[in-house]
DNA sequence: TCAAGAT
């Protein structure tokens, strides 16, 4: 199978191959959804047979629709699309009606070659007319970056010096990183952007009105700009949740987005919009949809994946029993640090900025080189350890859930759960959204990964298994935390040595 | 708790 964009495609390990769903399921669940049609795809045993099925199942009013989401592989992804706009997945990136310009910075800059799957089927969604809002999931490390790039640069007007595309991002780090994709993406376009983050020393009175054309943000900056008047929402044609459910969640950035979302929508009624992420609650996924609705009478398109098929195939996951935390530190420096150096970049996950600091000092005190990121560090210093950590300076990352979203750097191969995510709000619950969102910082477009969940004592025990239940996925155990031979095993087992 | 941000 060839891989398709080396940089963000799903490629050679997509993990979306599954149950088929059956015509009769699919009309019992179109019963909720009446406005909408449901496209379920429809994957059956000839599997190697891609090129000739259209696998794609129209429930209503089939004669409207003469091709469809031809999904390139197999997969369990459910479109659901609304009206009668037909689309076509697309095959090559010459089927999307780019510009030139575009076209060239995926081949030359980007060196794409053609389309991912969740590419292939939102990219037709985000640039046909008439503009429909999206809600879509997709794996982590499949490339929805490129989507949403995709659709904000292509629908920008490059003779028009006012911003027209919004993207929002829950951390700083995830929307600098986003920028390097836009503006590499649009290399030879000649589209400006800008980054709406927090600026030390500049108040807002000393900012001038916004005039490039893309602004990538977090929403606190974005609101200020907004209600200062130095960003002008008149003519914004596209609007990007990245990490859209965390953007909705309640307790998290909600109040934000929408008044964001609302605020724009009222000024200029047709704005598409967009909320990416690879997880969505049952929760939120109702809310995204309801605020969708509510915003504006656009139609919308859907595109969720089953929670049981969202863990990588590509990543080997593990737990590892610990006796007390000082075993723990034990496994990271014996075992993950002196091994995990010859196989790549590690991040190690904490819960709390204090659990970092704390790692972080007794590995120093033993000698090893590892560099710490977290929320109450200065942006000049974040900056500094991303970038080291990215230009392959550093091997070993520390970091709170700052870094659990969206951040990629393709050498990560290996993820360490120090802490379990635990939800705050309930007792004893652990995330799931965020336990698939870490450990998809390995094994990035389909490379191969290890994971190591350091668990000690009965609670750590019961989340595991929780997480083991939520997925459908069993985790496997590494017999000794004290043996090299397991850890080597592992490593081996996970394809990485 | 974490994150962002206004305060």
């Amino acid at each position: 199978m060839a891989e398709t964009s080396t940089d963000s495609a799903a490629s050679t390990t997509d993990t979306l191959a599954g149950t088929s769903t059956p015509a009769t399921e699919s009309s019992a669940q179109d019963a909720k959804l009446p406005e909408s049609k449901r496209w379920a795809d429809v994957s059956d045993d000839e599997k190697d047979d891609l090129e000739s099925k259209i696998d794609s199942l129209a429930i209503e009013e089939p004669k409207k629709v003469n091709e469809f989401l031809e999904d390139p592989e197999p997969s369990n992804i459910q479109a659901v699309t609304s009206g009668d706009t037909p689309y076509t997945s697309a095959k090559r990136f010459e089927d999307l009606n780019l510009s030139p310009e575009l076209l060239q910075g995926l081949y030359v800059e980007m060196k794409f070659e053609r389309p991912s799957k969740i590419q292939a089927i939102t990219l037709p969604m985000i640039l046909t007319p008439p503009y429909k809002h999206l809600i879509a999931q997709a794996h982590n490390g499949s490339g929805k970056t490129t989507c949403f790039v995709l659709g904000m640069l292509s629908r920008v007007d490059p003779k028009l010096a006012a911003p027209q595309a919004l993207c929002i991002c829950p951390t700083r780090e995830l929307a600098m990183q986003n920028q390097e994709v836009l503006e590499r993406m649009g290399k030879y376009t000649g589209i400006s952007s800008t980054l709406a983050i927090p600026m030390e020393d500049m108040p807002i009175g000393k900012i001038p009105p916004v005039t490039k054309q893309v602004v990538i943000g977090t929403p606190g900056t974005i609101n200020k700009w907004f209600t200062a008047k130095k960003l002008g929402m008149g003519a914004m044609t596209i609007l990007v949740f990245d990490e859209a459910d965390h953007m909705l969640a309640e307790g998290g950035f909600k109040q934000d987005s929408e008044r964001i979302m609302k605020g724009i929508v009222k000024i200029s009624p047709k704005c598409q919009v967009l909320l990416f992420s690879a997880t969505f609650n049952d929760a939120v996924k109702d809310f995204a949809t309801r605020i969708v609705t509510q915003i504006s009478v656009n139609e919308y398109n859907q595109l969720f994946v089953k929670k049981e098929e969202l863990s990588l195939d590509s990543l080997k996951q593990y737990k590892v029993y610990c006796p007390d935390e000082r075993s723990k530190i034990m496994v990271i420096k014996d075992k993950i640090l002196e091994m995990g150096q010859k196989v790549g970049q590690t991040i190690i996950f904490v819960k709390t900025r204090n659990s970092a600091s704390m790692l972080h000092k007794s590995l120093v005190e033993y000698g090893y080189e590892v560099t710490t990121i977290q929320g109450a560090l200065k942006q000049e210093d974040r900056d500094k350890i991303v970038k080291e950590f990215k230009e392959g300076l550093t091997q070993v990352l520390i970091s709170t859930d700052l870094l659990a979203r969206g951040f990629d750097q393709a050498q990560v191969n290996l993820v360490v759960n120090y802490d379990l995510p635990l939800k705050y709000d309930t007792r004893g619950e652990p995330d799931y959204e965020v336990y698939l969102h870490r450990i998809g910082r390995a094994g990035r477009f389909g490379r191969k990964g290890a994971v190591f969940n350091l668990l000690c004592g009965d609670r750590d025990d019961m989340l595991m298994t929780k997480i083991e239940n939520h997925f459908n996925h069993q985790v496997t155990e590494v017999a000794s935390w004290e043996s090299d031979k397991d850890f080597e095993d592992a490593l081996k087992k996970a394809g990485l040595m």
